[in-house]
DNA sequence: GGGCCCGCAGGG
DNA sequence: CCCTGCGGGCCC
């Protein structure tokens, strides 16, 4: 398979690693923004189409998906049936034989997919038509029903004819004087089958006669819904807990990749601007932001990911802003009627919507992210509802234990694994845990003697020092220097004291150094852990040689971690987590192989995510009962790049 | 604030 | 047709 692939903020071919240097191998996306190396693409423009050139990602949003039967027969002038809306809108607008009511009405019909009266067939539809028109007639227009609610007494009324009867105040039937149940006076209820059978029958069942082919369908299929979220007959709770969405203002397809653009938004003629918000996920599906109502992932195993909403339901997200790590869908127990599960039941596995995420991190589609506020711990989360925040591209994936390795409660959801998979299983957790614990110590290695900090000092500058260490580089030196000269003291002058590692001048700082209590606890604390968990390997505080020890725990790692996985009998890639930054060859490097829990990280244009994060280091897992991630690394094409009307 | 439950939408 | 799913409202 062809993998196109942009460049990234260095300006390097994420494809063939070059750095580009040449402007006329440069080529910038007119939709995205990105920049991409012309001799990696297969098909690169002329240079006078440059201009208007759109990348692979973003030329899906042009091409033409009606079915190719239907392109054979369409004009060779290629135009989305969104555009075909706006001009056969035009025309009626511009029409000015006719009143405003009957523009009105030709709107109406050409957004529904309806023909003008004037070229109604006798089609077989029409007679479905006829044949609903007697029965789902209205008592009140005498047309067909329109968005149907039933009272209690089972006469139906279109919804807009209904709440006219009960605003003057009307409470029984208009039909048969029964009582009208204040409740449906409150919140009447479209009576979904009946309103699905009425749509069906009007639905076209080809072009019709604004040229507006199937590809375009399911727009057509909803624009009789009504403008908001409804709860239908059978929904058991009232409000939008158990509601069905209200009608799709955009054209798009439902795997439409990119934004949503102008065209697509025949109402406002705008399409969806970054940092537009709606109150709730019902409301951003209406603008095809994103499409799935509890689904974090709109996507197609086989196609790619086309969106993803960040709200909050995995705890192993991290939000930067600009970019973020995203955790991939499944292994939680949704049984019991349930549709969302905050334990980390089982591992996640690169298959349907995380296996669309891994397409589109390999084919570099762009991915629209959408907020929620939902995300309670991240900074970048709107206080109220889900805001579309634009345009990112996947930059890796990849798998690690999930947070909730660590608290779980040993059980299993699926099939218990055979025991060479589980040999070793609990030793090496407590070998994982250990190295957990060993590589955060090294964080807090002493910049002289590199050793964990004794009685640690943070300098101003931000470098961190053992005490003893960082007073013993200045020995005995005073911090100021007595001055006299032709028989007249000077001014004591300050004696320079310079950082050991950045060199800066922190004499002041050393005057009277305050030893960094906190960093010291949280020392102290991981070293009693590395002691209950290995009572036989002793690290002296401050005194072990630690440097060592953590060059023979990353041997262990990168070496071993083939063999830890030979030893679980899992057939792991070792290549993942901490070797991260061994992936900027592959950003789509990943494993098939699942075991655990899947995350995806995300990130802006203009900076790199982090290429080795601490958390994502513990990739090789020891059987399927541990939680590990996949990452997968997006990034923002542009924050503002694909607003609307760019 | 957490647990529970529900219809809906979409993928496969 | 079955399964999955980063909602949303109510109850406790």
């Amino acid at each position: 398979m062809a993998v196109f692939l942009p460049c990234n903020d260095a300006g390097i071919c994420m494809v063939c690693g070059v750095a580009v240097q040449s402007e006329d191998e440069l080529l910038r996306c007119s939709t995205c923004v990105t920049l991409w190396h012309s001799p990696c693409l297969s098909n690169p423009p002329a240079v006078s189409d440059a201009a208007t050139w759109s990348c692979p990602g973003c030329s899906v949003v042009v091409v033409d998906p009606a079915p190719a039967a239907a392109r054979a027969a369409a004009p060779a002038t290629a135009t989305t049936g969104g555009e075909l809306i706006v001009a056969a809108v035009r025309a009626i607008e511009a029409d000015t034989t006719l009143s405003n009511a009957e523009k009105a009405r030709r709107r109406q019909n050409l957004l529904a997919g309806r023909s003008a009266p004037d070229d109604v067939d006798d089609s077989a539809e029409d007679g479905v038509l006829n044949i609903l028109g007697e029965s789902f007639s209205c008592a009140f227009c005498l047309e067909l029903l329109d968005r149907p609610v039933t009272t209690p007494c089972g006469h139906n009324f279109c919804l807009k004819c209904f709440n006219g009867w009960t605003r003057k105040g009307k409470r029984a039937c208009a039909k048969c004087r029964q009582p009208i149940p204040s409740k449906m006076v409150q919140q009447p209820r479209i009576n979904s089958k009946m309103d699905e059978v009425i749509r069906k029958a009007r639905m076209p069942k080809t072009t019709n006669s604004t040229g507006l082919v199937d590809s375009h369908r399911h727009y057509i299929q909803n624009v009789d819904k009504p403008d908001r979220a409804y709860t239908t007959k059978r929904a058991k709770r009232p409000g939008k807990a158990n509601a069905s969405s209200g009608k799709i203002f955009v054209t798009t397809e439902p795997d439409h990749f990119g934004p949503i653009l102008p065209k697509h938004d025949p109402m406002r003629e705008i399409g969806v601007k970054v940092g537009e918000t709606w109150a709730d996920r019902l409301e951003c599906r209406q603008w095809g932001a994103h499409f799935p109502h509890i689904a974090g992932i709109a996507g197609q195993s086989g196609k790619g990911a086309q969106s993803v909403a960040l709200s909050g339901g995995y705890e192993d997200d991290e939000d930067h802003g600009d970019w973020f790590l995203y955790t991939g869908s499944g292994g939680r127990d949704l049984s019991g009627n349930k549709r969302t599960n905050k334990e980390q039941g089982f591992d996640q596995t690169f298959r349907n919507m995380n296996e669309a995420l891994r397409q589109s991190c390999l084919s570099g589609h762009p991915v629209r992210v959408v907020r929620s506020h939902k995300v309670k711990h991240s900074l970048y989360a709107p206080k109220l509802g889900v805001r579309y925040d634009g345009i990112y591209r996947i930059e890796k994936c990849w798998r690690k234990i999930g947070i909730q390795e660590r608290e779980r409660c040993w059980k299993w959801m699926r099939d218990e694994p055979q025991p060479t998979r589980i040999k070793n299983a609990g030793k090496q957790v407590q070998r994982r845990a250990r190295s957990n614990t060993k590589r955060l110590l090294k964080e807090f290695s002493c910049s002289i003697c590199c050793k964990v900090m004794t009685e640690p000092l943070s300098a101003p500058c931000g470098d961190n020092f053992c005490k003893t260490c960082l007073l013993g580089a200045y020995d005995k030196q005073s911090s100021v220097r007595e001055r006299s000269g032709g028989g007249r003291t000077l001014r004591a002058q300050k004696i320079v004291k310079r950082c050991p590692s950045c060199r800066i001048d922190i004499s002041d700082f050393l005057v009277d150094p305050q030893i960094n209590r906190d960093i010291m606890n949280v020392i102290e604390s991981l070293q009693l852990k590395l002691e209950e968990g290995n009572t036989t390997k002793d690290i002296p505080y401050g005194g072990g040689d630690m440097a060592e020890e953590f060059h023979d725990d990353e041997q262990e790692e990168n070496d071993g971690g083939g063999m830890e996985m030979d030893e679980a009998g899992c057939s792991f890639d070792v290549e993942e987590g901490d070797n991260a930054e061994d992936h900027e060859d592959n950003p789509a490097d990943m494993d098939d192989d699942a075991c655990g829990e899947i995350v995806v990280g995300i990130k802006e244009e203009g900076q790199q995510p982090d290429q080795k994060r601490k958390g994502d280091t513990d990739i090789g897992t020891d059987g399927p009962n541990k939680r590990t991630t996949t990452r997968v690394g997006v990034g923002q094409q542009n924050s503002k790049g694909d607003e609307a009307g760019m």
